[in-house]
RNA sequence: GGUGAGAUACUCAAGUGGCCAACGAGGGCAGACUGUAAAUCUGCUGGUUUUUACCUUCGAAGGUUCGAAUCCUUCUCUCACCA
């Protein structure tokens, strides 16, 4: 049961540091039911979660079933300081009437995953507030400098010229610091979350909490580009809360490739099953297009039913293998005649009259199924079905 | 506090008085080919129904000039060295 448990457990993560304590803490839960927690944080600056959170989300459920307390920490207070994890520089300081509005949907959409019953919630300004200047003063006295530096974000920036703020510095020991008030077992964060999560280990030392919580570390989730990591400022994520057919195209648009990670870190099929279905892939019994239906059916399944998938998919195969207008799509009124390239703007298929006018003389619009050649071209009244490139089509009715 | 270097479009980066809506690379979008994949090739990539034209843009504000991303002044920010 145990060492069933350490397979799951082990399973996609990129580094585990004291994997003996996570296996104490297993035994104890099995032989003596004792519950352990497993701490995790959320930056509320931003509330829409997408398939990379997810990676750690998933993580955190594998330990919920095996007995572990999730305790979520919404970072309200670290939030004013902003996470130097990565490059964003410029932060707005929130309203804490948004740190709540983005708490409460980020707990509805980690619910989607995250058994309700066995999590905790707290808001980390709830002990900073307590700690004061003073007491932030002296936690600063427990790092230095030198070691701080050794942060791969900050000696990347502080080589290349780049700003660090003060503030940034503190953040790592803020973070470490919801380790202590909370005495965590486990935490767990990306890869590139590893300094601030042994930070906590080394606070809890300081503080002599008489144990030092275990790290996890999951890997980044690559973007559809299978490139860049999984963000939303970059436009290469899937956000569990977009429409189903939404989901399953984005699934079906990734590479071959990036296919395989996503199976090894989103999917809950077993390292057997999906060796062999690399391997079908690989003699040729089984096409690449097939199996990544399979996942984008079990993805698209998770965040609504099997039958909402299947309609997906069904969606998708009529519009790309048929090509045919999908059955949903968005409905414009304008007033007739109307100049082309301005109903494209209007339906926000494009940005401005200028790009619709160069995608035009590129072929790219269609009107009613049949290219657009014509700049210059007006919409007398009648209903329109007027599609940009492949993917973006809205239905325009010029009275 | 002193000295020096720098700030150009989504990012990097050329441009040091008119040939500049601004070289090049990446990214993005579109076309061909496909499995809406990848790879490859091609085009586009500030705005505007004056589209071989016009308008706005090179950290900010002023100034010089027929003309400024480019010269001058002040300011803001970043970095390096010294203290």
């Amino acid at each position: 049961m145990i060492e069933n448990a350490i397979k799951e457990i082990q399973r996609g993560a990129a580094e585990i540091i004291d994997l003996e304590y996570i296996k104490k803490l297993l035994k104890g839960y099995y032989e003596e039911g004792k519950p352990y927690t497993v701490k995790v944080g959320f930056d509320p600056t931003g509330a829409d979660l997408h398939l990379g959170h997810t990676v750690l989300l998933q993580k955190l459920k594998t330990f919920q079933n095996h007995g572990a307390i999730v305790q979520l920490i919404i970072g309200d207070f670290t939030a004013t300081i902003g996470d130097p994890t990565g490059k964003s520089e410029t932060r707005k300081v929130m309203s804490s009437d948004a740190i709540a509005a983005n708490a409460k949907t980020y707990q509805e959409q980690a619910f989607l995953i995250l058994d309700r019953s066995k999590t905790e919630i707290y808001y980390n300004s709830k002990w900073f507030d307590k700690l004061g200047a003073t007491g932030i003063v002296g936690l600063s006295t427990l790092f230095s400098v030198a070691r701080m530096l050794e942060r791969d974000d900050f000696e990347k920036r502080y080589k290349s010229n780049q700003s660090i703020s003060i503030s940034e510095f503190l953040y790592p020991l803020l973070q470490g610091y919801d380790s202590v008030e909370l005495k965590s077992d486990i935490e767990l964060g990306g890869t590139d979350q590893k300094f601030n999560l042994l930070m906590g280990r080394h606070l809890q030392r300081t503080y002599e909490l008489g144990k030092e919580q275990a790290v996890i570390t999951m890997p980044i989730l690559e973007g559809l580009d299978g490139v860049a990591k999984m963000s939303k400022s970059l436009n290469n994520y899937i956000g569990i809360t977009e429409d189903a057919n939404t989901i399953y195209a984005k699934v079906l648009s990734i590479s071959d490739e990036l296919m395989w990670r996503y199976y090894e870190l989103l999917s809950t099929k077993s390292l057997a099953e999906i060796a062999s279905m690399q391997k079908e892939v690989a003699d040729g019994s089984l096409h690449p297009k097939s199996a990544k239906e399979t996942l984008a059916l079990e993805l698209t399944q998770r965040f609504y039913d099997e039958a909402v998938a299947l309609k997906a998919k069904e969606e998708f195969d009529n519009v790309f293998k048929s090509n045919q207008i999908p059955s949903d799509i968005e409905e414009f009124e304008m007033d007739g005649p109307v100049w082309i390239c301005k109903a494209l703007v209007d339906a926000k298929l494009e940005s401005s009259t200028s790009q619709a006018r160069r995608d035009i003389i590129q072929g790219a619009i269609k009107l009613n199924q049949n290219k657009v050649d014509d700049v210059q071209l007006q919409l007398e009244v009648g209903e329109y079905v007027i599609q940009v490139g492949k993917r973006k089509f809205a239905k325009i009715e010029v009275k």
